[in-house]
DNA sequence: TTTTAGCACTCTCCTTATGGGATTGCTAAA
DNA sequence: TTTAGCAATCCCATAAGGAGAGTGCTAAAA
């Protein structure tokens, strides 16, 4: 373990490296911060956190950086408390609060994340493993179309347009409705989902119907929407300077288009159930190891749960990033609470 | 107008642009395109080319590039034919005929569109100013919280989770839907649109219903979804040779991000009806000065509209990309009129 | 009159050299 | 154990030089 000064020496240097984005010198560390102690003594005490591997060195005549693991250190034992802006909790609520279709909320979500911070905002569509089907719907169009329309116990709608191989009027249709719903209203989807693969041919429904339905459960049930994440801030994020340099933009930018990446990174946030930072190598993600990822779930009880996260450089206000993700995470769920009970 | 020898040396020297981005120079064209004069004849009328404004000089010791005015007289009046790709024709049509809800359909589409061409694919949301009401749906969750589902002609669902101020039980919604659907099936959304709004005190109905209804019709009418764009490929499009430079990368991240340029830029589209170029300045985004946008519309009849582009670098196969884009235009068409009848 | 050869001139870009600046590690003294 | 002093190291900005590519112009050839 290290002792106090080596502390204080750890926790400045990475203040002031997140603060100026220069490595940071002996000198500096002696003058600005008046800390008591001459250059030579922190170079010391520097060169035994550069060997136990807190600090790094980019080149022998340059100060020091926090590594992976002077970062993860700082983060779990040195910071002082985290820092919620008011106008940050005045922006959440007036975004979550306000009245939008689910995907349109996220999607706000998303960018208001990004917009406060600067940071890449990122947010997981809503896992629906324990929800029960609350409806199912059908729109006769016009001859052979309908729309097939799916609504769940926790608000999400799912719907498909079909073609039908034979005209169905709305007679039939309205029993075909009736006797779904007598069926599966208030089962939870997983089931349903279960009955329809296995008795497929048991259904005297139209084939198109029951295909459609099975379709649409396993979109609800694993994927959200395909993988779905919803992603903004790139244009924010480049004004970092650790992204100055054109191939990093390009391997940032190809991992952030891969929905199936982002989407099993805040996955992993679930396991965790609540606020998780992952710094550089941490992510296990090589094109991102310049970067931390801080996440947290939204959730009410199990029925429905998602993440949200925030994608940034390693050299981010944890202080700060920490509260705020929380905060976001926090208020989205009051919003469940508020709409669908407790 | 230009005559014979210039008209053949703008349009070769637009060619070879096209393929080595490099600035074209007389002694290139005199011998690897054979044309029979000599570099000093060439010479001579690349100078008066660019007087004439069809050439640029980068800088005094280099060879030229086409100017804008260059590439439009290419595109207008240089233009060997179409290229159509059987491998495009059959990606297109796997991808448009596979059985997905509207918005991931659309996404797929602008997906296909920047992997295929490694530019960015941009697919603006249906335009529904002609569109009818097929239903609107409630669906009790739980207590009072409520979805309120609406269904158009075209096929297009949009739905809402509301809080009542007071419980309404099945029985009473059952009467509101009825009404509901009996005063407004099959009228136009305008019409329903400003029913509403004028007579907003007058439907003796739980004034959150009436003010959601307002709230989701608004946005059928107005902007898809929020001024809805899809766009894809923006890890693509890096690999071009223009944007090797982070400032002009940051420039064109900021505007793609901006969903509010990219739609209206589409939506000019439909001013024109069919195919459109627009090249460089023609944009009339300085930021996008440096690539070429080609747009097209999808449509079934008067009732949904919207419209498809691409963008890229000016620097594009003009004889693909608008072989491609009128593909998935047609394509996309298709699908409709097989799905809504004619 | 049109085309072409020849050549000086210009500009870019790559490589190499140079010097200032910052910071360290080490040694020896406090 | 801490500190002052100093040589050594490395980065980086700037300058200098030279190769390469292509042009414009002039004068001769077709």
């Amino acid at each position: 373990m290290l002792d106090e000064r080596k502390k204080t020496i750890l926790k400045i240097t990475v203040k002031d490296y997140i603060e100026s984005a220069q490595p940071v010198s002996s000198r500096v560390l002696a003058k600005k911060y008046l800390l008591g102690w001459s250059p030579a003594t922190i170079r010391n005490e520097m060169a035994d956190l550069e060997e136990e591997g807190y600090l790094i060195q980019p080149h022998t005549s340059a100060g020091r950086i926090p590594s992976d693991r002077g970062y993860r250190f700082y983060v779990d034992f040195l910071l002082d408390g985290y820092e919620l802006y008011e106008e940050d909790i005045r922006m959440v609520n007036s975004i979550i609060f306000s009245s939008l279709e689910w995907e349109n909320l996220l999607k706000k979500v998303a960018e208001l994340m990004s917009e406060r911070t600067t940071f890449i905002g990122v947010v997981l569509f809503p896992q629906l493993k324990n929800a029960t089907l609350k409806k199912i719907e059908f729109v006769d169009l016009k001859e052979e179309a309908v729309v097939i329309i799916v609504t769940t116990s926790t608000g999400i709608v799912k719907e498909r347009i079909i073609k039908l191989s034979r005209p169905i009027n709305e007679e039939e249709l309205q029993i075909i409705r009736v006797r779904l719903n007598k069926e599966f209203e208030n089962k939870e989807l997983q089931d349903v989902y279960w009955i329809l693969t296995k008795d497929k041919k048991n259904f005297i429904l139209p084939q198109e119907i029951v295909d459609t339905l099975i379709d649409i459960l396993r979109e609800l049930l694993y994927t959200g929407r395909e993988e779905g994440v919803f992603v903004s801030g790139l244009s924010k994020i480049l004004q970092h300077l650790e992204f100055q340099n054109i191939n990093k933009v390009k391997t940032l930018i190809d991992v952030l288009e891969e929905e199936k990446t982002l989407s099993s990174l805040l996955f992993s946030a679930f396991l965790n159930k609540g606020l998780t930072i992952l710094i550089g190598q941490e992510i296990n993600i090589p094109e991102l190891s310049d970067c931390s990822v801080v996440t947290t779930i939204y959730s009410l009880g199990g029925s429905i749960t998602g993440s949200i996260g925030m994608i940034g450089p390693k050299r981010m206000k944890y202080e700060r990033v920490l509260a705020f993700v929380e905060l976001v995470g926090k208020t989205l769920s009051e919003k469940l609470v508020q709409i669908l009970g407790e």
